[in-house]
Order: C-alpha cells, then sequence, then structure tokens
DNA sequence: ACTAGATCGTTCGGTGCCGAATAGTAGTGT
DNA sequence: ACACTACTATTCGGCACCGAACGATCTAGT
C-alpha cells in the first residue's frame, strides 16, 4: 500500500485528497480505504522485519515458523487444520511441511482410522527451535508496538478483530 | 497466525492462558503478542478476501493492483520509488512489471538524463483496468470494516500507523 | 457389494517474493 | 584521463503461495 497513506496524519489527509481528486466520480469510502490500507501496509512492514532481524538467522521462513508455533502451542494437528490455523492453503502446507521435514524439525504420521489423513507433530529439535525462537520474536513484537499504551494495543487488538471476524463471516456464505 | 487468537474475547483470553502455560518461563509481552498476531491475520484474510472476490475475475495479482493503483494516484514513477511505495523489493517489481507490460496496462521508458533509471507509466488500457477495479476493491472495503464506527475506523488506521513509523524507524537504524 | 459423491493430502503451473550477485551508468577525487 | 565509489534496474536461486487437478480413501445410499 502507498508509504503516503501511513506516513503521518498530515500526509495521510493530503493523500485522502489526491485520491479523492484523482478519483473523482468514483465515489469512494475514503475511511475503510485508509483503515484497510494501513493494515496491509503494517503487515507488510512488521513481517519484513521479523523475517529480515528475527528469522532469518534461524533460516525459517514465515510460514514455517508459524507452523512451529502452532504445533507448539496447540500440539501435534492434522494437516487440514494446521493450514487453516497457520493462515495458508493446503497446497502451500505441503511445500512448507518438506521443507521442516527434511530440516528434522517436524514428522509426518499416517493416521491408522482414516488412511487419507496426516498427523504433524513437532520433533524434539523442532521444539528446540520454537523455544529459541519465540522469545526473540516476542521481544520484537514489544519493541514495534512500543509507541502504544496498553489500552491501546488491546483496543487495537479489538478492533482487528471485528474486522477478521466481519471478513470470515462475508466469506463462509 | 493462530485462529484462536482471533476468534473472540473469550478465546483470546483461553489463547493467551494457553500459550503463557505452554511457554511458561518464557515471559512473553502477551498485550504485545495478540495486538501483532491481529494485524498479520487481518492482513491474511482480507488479502484473501480480495484476490478471489475482486481481482482474480480481472486476472490481478495483489501487487500488480497495488502497482496500477500508485500509478493512477501519483503519477507515472520511477522504479525505485514505485516499489517503496508498493511495499515491495527491487528484485519483486522487476517480475511484476514484466506481467504487467506483458498485458499492456503498464510501460517502461527509460530516462535519458540518467541510462540507469526507468520511468514507469500507465497506458491507456491500464487506466480503464484500475477505475473499474477500484470501486469494486473499496466497496469490498466498506464491507470487512462494515463491523466498525466512523471513529473506530479512525481510531483503527491511527494505532496502525503508530506502529508503523515505529517499526520504520527501528529498521532506518 | 457396489457405485456415486465427498474429503483428504499431494502435485503442478504460474506468479510473487526476497536477498545476493550482476551489469551498466553516474559522480567524485586525484 | 583514471580509478574508486555509489547507485540503478535486472537476473537468479530458493522458497512461498494459490487454485485446480489428481489419486487415494472413506461414506452413504441402494
Amino acid at each position: 500500500m502507498p508509504r503516503a497513506f501511513s506516513a503521518g496524519d498530515e500526509e495521510l489527509i493530503e493523500a485522502e485528497r489526491l485520491i479523492r481528486d484523482r478519483m473523482v466520480g468514483l465515489d469512494l469510502d475514503l475511511l475503510s480505504l485508509a483503515a484497510v490500507s494501513n493494515v496491509f501496509r503494517t503487515a507488510t512492514v512488521i513481517r519484513n522485519h521479523m523475517e529480515r532481524d528475527v528469522l532469518r538467522s534461524h533460516q525459517l521462513s514465515w510460514s514455517a515458523f508459524v507452523v512451529l508455533f502452532v504445533l507448539r502451542i496447540w500440539g501435534s494437528q492434522e494437516s487440514r487444520r494446521l493450514a487453516a490455523e497457520a493462515g495458508i492453503s493446503g497446497g502451500t502446507l505441503s511445500g512448507v511441511l518438506d521443507t521442516l521435514e527434511r530440516k528434522g524439525l517436524v514428522k509426518r504420521r499416517a493416521v491408522p482410522e482414516d488412511r487419507r489423513r496426516v498427523e504433524v507433530a513437532l520433533t524434539a529439535d523442532g521444539t528446540k527451535v520454537v523455544d529459541e525462537v519465540m522469545p526473540a520474536f516476542n521481544r520484537e513484537e514489544a519493541l514495534v508496538t512500543g509507541g502504544l499504551t496498553d489500552d491501546e494495543m488491546a483496543s487495537l487488538a479489538r478492533l482487528l478483530r471485528k474486522v477478521l471476524r466481519t471478513t470470515e463471516d462475508l466469506d463462509d456464505r
């Protein structure tokens, strides 16, 4: 998303005016546009920051880390649920699991009752990696949210959850 | 990010308790964790929604649309700035521009004064595509933020801008 | 039993994405 | 003039990503 949407309040207002001028007649909802744009821009910047400063030194991609984290917190999972929790498609998960299995951080196991399904579990090495990375990751999370009070962090999380649920409801239809 | 972080307040609290239990001794900042997690989860869900319901029918990827949008609003750009505005690396932009140029939506032009640089401009077709897609895109933005009041949307944008700026400052060091 | 349909994980094609390496160009100092 | 440094866009390798197509497996209905 365009940088100027997010650089500061003054620039935001100017950006909105510019958009309204260039898109005259298109009748855009600029409040929604600004809110959604900032979600994307913030996510991109934080993700890049995390990949560079935390994950790279452990040779982990973003999705690989998310998968390991989900397994660490919620325990062994079947592929389908794991993909949903990690927010990636089944096809993508297959590739990520190939990578993680090659590194010995994760293990696939056939489910006896239903041979279509596969259960994924952390190995001891995998557990060790999450426990090393997670604190470093969380330290950076605290840094990037350092400009917010506790109330603002909670408020941010609450507003995002609302948008999230609304979008999921739209998709479920 | 894990679904349970975001499904609702009760589940969030349970998820936090679960994380604290599983990660005991790691001393995590759960407020930061929840805020950042929700940024990612929300961005992913909205992006997937937009790609499926708005961009697919126009054969556009997310980044391709962002590039077209930036060019439409801010006019012709040189590659370097365009990549920064779109939030992607220079290497990625080269590929995206190849795709867009192949479709005839965009045109590269050498800058006479400095032959290293390249200026990118929308074609007439490209302009037409943005003007078709943008209103549909914005309608979906309004839908996904439909659960928020105007004040909440503005507040969400403001909090995200704060996090964004903090992260950018971290990266600039 | 048997078939029709649903559901699972994987594979595949096309694209995006990054960082590193590269080639070409410009500016600076000597 | 010349080297040195800095900067540009591109190419490349490796991984991620999606949706569609696929093969294997389970389930329901007959």
